[in-house]
DNA sequence: TGGTATTAGTTAATCGATTAGGCGATAGAC
DNA sequence: GTCTATCGCCTAATCGATTAACTAATACCA
């Protein structure tokens, strides 16, 4: 039952555990090991169903091949399909990941990244939140190399990959304003990492002139669906009708829309995409990351660094909006 | 920039690298290291910022406190779900997990089996596909601890934490027909792992003799749209008119619905609960599975087995039939 | 004072790999 | 016939922890 090392392959042939490492990892000819015994040493390991011991490895070599990954919450749609992705390029470079959630909370946050230190990660793509500067800070100075996705904390040195959510908030804006709305709302959370979201909606509404607090929706955390409703309660009872609503995210969307009655008098929008837009039966506009560039993008950032590419580097991804 | 070691706290202190290992671990008193020394120890570990090394850790003692858990892909909300909550069970008993994504592709569940063991995990929970088999008795044979979940290999003398399916979808069935419909559809996947959410509503239909092979759709998975609109179109133009159409998966029905078009007149009930569901205008009856209870078993279990508990343990678990 | 317990901490082996350097044997050169 | 190259494989150190076994020092008792 115990598994095989390279010591009882070496025992089986009758040579040292030196020259089956030599052979196996194909470094026999460049170190003198005879072919023969080269084919051989493979020969017997294929037979003794050998399977290298990644950990002794690693201690050894000083690399696990092996990148951390700290999201919120992995049964989140869009981080699911984010870890998906990053996890399809990190094996095709050779790199396994480990997932780590957070739930946003700084400490769950701390241990994740403890834990991927300690098992000697290569390298750390995290989503960070308001409060994970610190953390950063940490892994940074550390040597760790690391690449934030989907958010960035301002003034941290180091790489990043996220949406350009500000150009997407103004382009949707434009788009309602195109279409003849002038009476816009936003429903948006007080302070959030995507805060870029409302940001571009309120520079479009105050250059067209068209800004209103009235149509600007800040919902806390602590109380989303009290919140939701009486604010969208009162948003559709205001005199001045209000003619298109636009959610800062997916779950501000999938909790307020309930509020919402005329969903086809009234113009939605939302951020992110999800399966369930295939099912409304009502005209969504929605605006698509390209999570898998994204993905991409952030691994291959990290491997740089990995590598040695110590420049940092940001990359600013376009949203492509779509409708239902 | 070097991570610190017991040997660097050793050579602080001025003892031996063992006094330190065995001052950090708690087991200082118990091996005679006096308690002065011990809070010397981890006084100055403190200060260095020690971190174990896990890798070195894991590789002595033989453990890794750690779990694999191979499922087809992470970005399904399903699994997703699945996960978050395997890991938060883990956490709890002080294990970390790795994730694999399989895509249900035997060779990539392979790889990912194989990089498992290679990792040295101390136990694998997986979800099994109709041709894991081999890869299974793999596992068992290894002696490596193992359940599987969400689904199960009949036959193969494992541990699995399951939902009743068939169960399930009996009383679905008997809930349309008690509501007064006896023209009730199911659309389902030709071969499934998941078959038994047919079986149950094939068994109530030959019972009270309202069965009609009309009303199966045997939807393959390689043109899964195009069967989809075709067997529903058909379904949809019967002379006797269908009142309920049941998906057997959260899959089939999102790709399904878009074809039903009056989706209040015909009943429609799928599995498997989706955040998506919130947001539908028309009544939906659907099965959800209680994926948390689900994911602590599983991982109880298989905690149970690396333990040492021999015996196969099989927990079927009951869904609840809701009404959004 | 001699013999046994107890206490305190060290030595050395081990987990399973990697890799620089070493050593003996054969072959070819002069 | 000796000297040097080349070949083929092994020795030994190392990564960072754990732990059984051992030594040395002190305490206790008659």
């Amino acid at each position: 039952m115990k598994k095989v090392s390279m010591q009882d392959i070496a025992d089986k042939v009758g040579v040292s555990r030196c020259t089956v490492s030599l052979a196996l990892s194909g470094k026999g000819r460049a170190k003198r090991v005879s072919e023969a015994l080269c084919d051989r040493i493979i020969q017997t390991a294929k037979e003794m169903h050998y399977e290298p011991n990644e950990l002794a490895r690693s201690l050894r070599t000083g690399l696990t091949k092996t990148l951390g990954v700290v999201i919120a919450d992995i049964s989140n749609e869009f981080f699911g399909e984010l870890s998906y992705h990053i996890q399809k390029r990190a094996n095709s470079l050779g790199y396994n990941i480990i997932i780590t959630n957070s739930d946003e909370v700084p400490d769950k946050m701390l241990d994740s990244i403890r834990l991927l230190i300690n098992r000697q990660v290569d390298g750390i793509i995290m989503v960070p939140t308001n409060s994970s500067i610190d953390i950063a800070s940490r892994i940074i100075s550390l040597g760790i190399p690391f690449v934030q996705v989907d958010r960035f904390i301002p003034g941290l040195n180091a790489s990043y990959v996220i949406l350009d959510n500000y150009k997407a908030s103004e382009a949707l804006t434009e788009k309602f304003y195109a279409e003849g709305c002038r009476r816009i709302a936003m429903v948006k959370h007080k302070t959030s990492a995507l805060n870029g979201r409302s940001e571009g909606y309120e520079k479009f509404m105050k250059d067209h002139k068209i800004y209103d607090g009235d149509l600007v929706l800040n919902i806390r955390y602590s109380d989303e669906a009290g919140d939701l409703k009486i604010a969208l309660d009162r948003l559709l009872s205001l005199s001045k009708k209000v003619e298109a609503v636009i959610f800062q995210s997916h779950e501000l969307f999938l909790n307020g829309i309930k509020y919402i009655h005329d969903r086809k008098g009234i113009k939605i929008a939302t951020f992110d995409k999800s399966a369930a837009y295939s099912i409304v039966d009502f005209p969504l506009v929605f605006v698509e990351q390209p999570i898998k560039e994204m993905a991409y993008a952030a691994v291959d950032l990290l491997v740089g660094h990995i590598n040695g590419q110590k420049d940092v580097v940001s990359k600013v991804f376009e949203a492509i909006i779509r409708e239902s």
